[in-house]
DNA sequence: AGACTATATGGCTATATTGCCAAATAAGCA
DNA sequence: TGCTTATTTGGCAATATAGCCATATAGTCT
């Protein structure tokens, strides 16, 4: 793997580090609906505000999010809504999972 | 968020973490191309088997990857090809972040 | 200015991930 | 059987991440 490469992957790599956790996939999936607020989506996580403040940064610093300060709030929006379709692939990725799941458990049992 | 709710993101998101890394992501476009084997894809990425031995073992473990026996070697094939789509939308946020610089880049000097 | 609200940041601990080495396993072949 | 090759596993140190608390910042309202 040549280095210019490996440079490539690794940018790649970081965004898809930034989607790798269940609270800002839900963050994600939120915001595909509508834009939200810091406080908005801290009362439905149900996590300190700080917690949930991070995790938007996370999502910010990889460019898949933006915001925007309006009125007392800071709203915040998908940048990319074409990360959505993958999440599809994702639930491609599980259902084969469960159904292969489901074969072991048909085969070894009579 | 409710629990059910929480839980699937919890199975995205092992999924997701599954991709995040630069290897693996090498991995996968590699398998995408042609199965491999894991000394194949050794000497393409020149590390230790046995850390490339443990990153196909993130990837099978969330089902992106499948393996086969075949004569001396170990095959990987890719389980699930969507996931290459989703490298598009990935390739789609880099490039907006990258334009995003430029413009800071324009705007500020004379 | 002072008080209040919304959000962000610093600091900390707990936990997870990475990558190397050494050792284990598995299979094929002399 | 013993040797060799291909791959996996265990252990360990270095690093990164998550989440909470306390604190800081920024803006609004009186």
């Amino acid at each position: 793997m040549e280095e210019r490469f490996r440079e490539l992957y690794e940018s790649r790599a970081k965004i898809i580090k930034a989607l790798a956790h269940p609270t800002r996939l839900f963050i994600i999936e939120e915001l595909q609906k509508h834009e939200r607020s810091v406080g908005e989506l801290t009362a439905m996580i149900r996590a300190d505000t700080s917690t949930v403040s991070k995790h938007l940064s996370v999502l910010k610093n990889a460019g898949i999010v933006a915001d925007e300060k309006r009125g007392t709030s800071i709203y915040y929006q998908l940048r990319t809504p074409c990360i959505m379709n993958f999440i599809g692939c994702i639930e491609e990725v599980l259902e084969l999972n469960a159904k292969a799941q489901m074969d072991i458990l048909k085969c070894c049992r009579k």
